[in-house]
DNA sequence: TAAGTCATAAACAAAG
DNA sequence: CCTTTGTTTATGACTT
């Protein structure tokens, strides 16, 4: 929370608004630094916060964490672009090899939100397996690590700010069995002081070796697979329906990474770790004849064909990330659940020096989280009841390791991916329906994507205003908190936008979505992933990965398609060439009727508005009727920008 | 630099 | 009187 706080306080400027929202917003924040210098925007404070020699403790804190955090980002970058992949020994390295010491040191430091959003699932997975094993390291390898671990629990410091440390312990760890791999590849040259210092105040925990085995034991023993299969998120389906799509259409937005996996991205970091004993028909995570990936088992009958499979299946591109940031909080709230209850006091100290790794990581969420059970749903709105699978209490028990825990309070992101960003709302929320509805995670959308998602959501096409404020609680945990924000800016959309139709009924009124408004409003599509890599580089710092993630999540789309082989080269090829939101589009056009045929019009796709108990005078009738045809006509894959496939609601609820 | 989008805050009013 | 709903204005961040 105070992490976040000065995260959001850093990214804000120092206005007399931001400021006020980010502390009245956030009642339990810890009131941590009070802003970077007047400079202007989000990045331009995070730099001036981080050159700024004199930190209060929070700051540094944060910083300390936000150089984690970037290492650990750099570190899957490299595990995304095949940095050291052998086999990738061209020129572009380069720029690639670069980051650990300039991200280090970037003023564009990454906030853990943007982690959250920017790390592909594998990176994630990675970095959480990474933690773990980490985490199991020090309880088994590296006694004098527990003591460390005991002190952190044992200072009489806030749950936020334990949780916190033990986090910052473990990516730090993370960052410095990452550079040393790099070191002891000659792929980094560490200038001295840059970036270390965080290391040299940590004990030398981590052996390759032993990293190895621990991770060939993570991978070997955890349970996650099957309870996420029990959880009904089994990915298998989707990665492997959408396999050959993500070579073809997600490489180009990674145009450094020429071979998507090489001798195979996920694989090369791993074996870096143990390269001097990597045995040739071994991978760790390919054991037993098949894919240990997470949620796979692929099986394999032999390694080639597992590093064939690791490179289709498992290929870097972003149409993972909303899987394994699904499974990321999954695997936490499964822990949670699987029985660490709160402890408090000596009990959890015991408690984390004696469970496992992941119980521990539990540990560290609970006591991170034991402040948050009492802001919920301070609303006090009906919350629709939520699957028996995916509880909300874990929510507020325990967020992620990674992100929840201490982006908690997640300030505002200014620029939503959005529908601008193409990612089409309906398929990311499908694929990352639970991740959503759990986590503390700000959905990267707008409020006009998201009000009218709701109301596109219902048979009727239209809503009240309680049952879009009902549906962004049901649908987000995020908006169960700072009710009073959002819901005056949901009110604001609705009156704002003219897409949004006011619809007076008997007993109230509706609203509905004028959906050739809500098109005309957007801008002129962007046409090409180096627009969006700068978008991305500008906004997340993390520009790549984040372009082919939109081109990913895009894709994800298609496996929740019903025909999903009516996706063609063309339809792909087209991906290649228009904005992500025709990615929407054309998965509309091919999914609203089962056919390549027009999809349906603007005014199809909203009319069909049947008002309850009493027809509508207003607005809805008396729209020009030339506007449907005007649409239907002028509708083409160019113009029919963020059109979503209409999922069913199942799908989404 | 201007224009547009978006988020946030807030004032205000009407209705229940 | 309070709450909810709806409108409007203002401001700042951000992108194109």
């Amino acid at each position: 929370m105070m992490v976040e706080s000065a995260s959001e306080t850093i990214r804000s400027t120092p206005s007399a608004q931001n400021g006020v929202s980010s502390l009245s917003n956030q009642p339990d924040a810890g009131g941590g630094g009070s802003g970077g210098g007047p400079g202007g925007g989000g990045r331009d404070g995070a730099a001036g916060a981080e050159a700024n020699g004199e930190m209060s403790p929070v700051e540094l804190l944060h910083f300390q964490q936000q150089q984690a955090l970037q290492v650990a980002r750099q570190f899957l970058l490299q595990q995304a672009t095949g940095l050291s992949s052998p086999s990738s020994n061209e020129g572009k390295q380069p720029a690639v090899q670069v980051p650990v010491s300039v991200a280090m040191m970037s003023p564009q430091m990454i906030t853990p939100q943007q982690m959250q959003q920017i790390l592909s699932p594998p990176q994630l997975q990675a970095l959480l397996q990474q933690q773990q094993a980490i985490m199991l390291q020090q309880v088994t390898l590296n006694p004098a690590s527990w003591d460390l671990s005991l002190l952190l629990s044992q200072q009489p410091l806030g749950n936020k700010q334990l949780a916190f440390q033990q986090q910052l312990l473990q990516m730090q760890q993370l960052q410095q069995q990452h550079l040393l791999n790099l070191q002891r590849q000659g792929l980094v040259s560490l200038p001295p002081g840059q970036g270390t210092v965080p290391l040299q105040s940590l004990p030398q925990a981590v052996c390759p070796s032993d990293l190895q085995q621990l991770w060939k034991e993570v991978t070997a023993t955890q349970p996650v697979e099957d309870s996420i299969k029990q959880e009904g998120l089994d990915l298998t389906t989707n990665t492997s329906n959408s396999t050959s799509f993500s070579a073809a259409k997600v490489s180009p937005p990674i145009s450094h990474h020429p071979l998507p996996n090489g001798q195979s991205t996920m694989h090369t970091p791993r074996r870096d770790s143990s390269s001097h004993e990597e045995t040739p028909g071994s991978h760790p995570l390919y054991g037993h004849g098949e894919c240990k990936w997470p949620g796979c088992e692929t099986l394999c009958e032999d390694l080639g064909q597992f590093v064939k499979h690791l490179n289709t299946e498992h290929a870097l591109d972003d149409r993972s990330t909303a899987q394994c940031r699904v499974q990321m909080q999954v695997v936490q709230q499964l822990e949670i659940q699987v029985g660490v209850p709160v402890e408090t006091g000596t009990k959890r100290h015991l408690s984390v020096t004696l469970c496992s790794p992941q119980e521990r990581l539990n540990l560290v969420s609970s006591a991170s989280l034991s402040k948050s059970t009492s802001d919920t749903f301070p609303d006090g709105l009906p919350h629709p009841p939520t699957s028996a699978t995916a509880p909300i209490t874990p929510l507020r028990q325990g967020p992620s390791v990674i992100s929840s825990s201490t982006l908690h309070n997640v300030g505002p992101i200014r620029r939503r991916n959005s529908d601008k960003f193409c990612t089409p709302i309906s398929s990311e929320l499908a694929q990352n329906h639970e991740f959503y509805k759990n986590a503390d995670v700000r959905p990267p959308f707008t409020y006009a994507s998201l009000i009218r998602q709701a109301i596109l959501e219902t048979p009727d096409r239209q809503l009240t205003l309680n049952e879009i404020y009902n549906w962004f609680t049901r649908m987000f945990a995020y908006f169960r908190r700072n009710t009073a924000t959002w819901k005056n800016a949901v009110r604001h959309n609705l009156s704002l936008h003219k897409c949004f139709v006011r619809v007076e009924n008997v007993k109230g009124a509706v609203w509905t979505v004028d959906e050739h408004e809500y098109q005309k409003r957007r801008p002129p599509k962007m046409t090409g992933s180096p627009t969006l890599v700068k978008n991305m580089i500008s906004g997340l710092g993390y520009g790549a990965l984040n372009a082919s993630y939109q081109a990913a999540l895009a894709e994800s789309s298609f496996p929740l398609l019903n025909s999903p082989t009516m996706i063609n080269t063309s339809s792909a090829s087209a991906m290649l060439h228009v904005g992500h939101d025709d990615v929407s589009s054309t998965v509309e056009q091919v999914n609203s009727n089962g056919s390549n045929s027009p999809r349906l019009s603007p005014q199809q796709y909203s009319h069909p508005v049947h008002v309850k108990e009493e027809p509508a005078e207003a607005e809805e009738d008396s729209r020009p009727v030339s506007l449907m045809a005007t649409t239907n006509q002028n509708v083409t894959i160019a113009d029919d920008r963020d059109l979503e496939e209409e999922l069913p609601v199942e799908d989404l609820s």
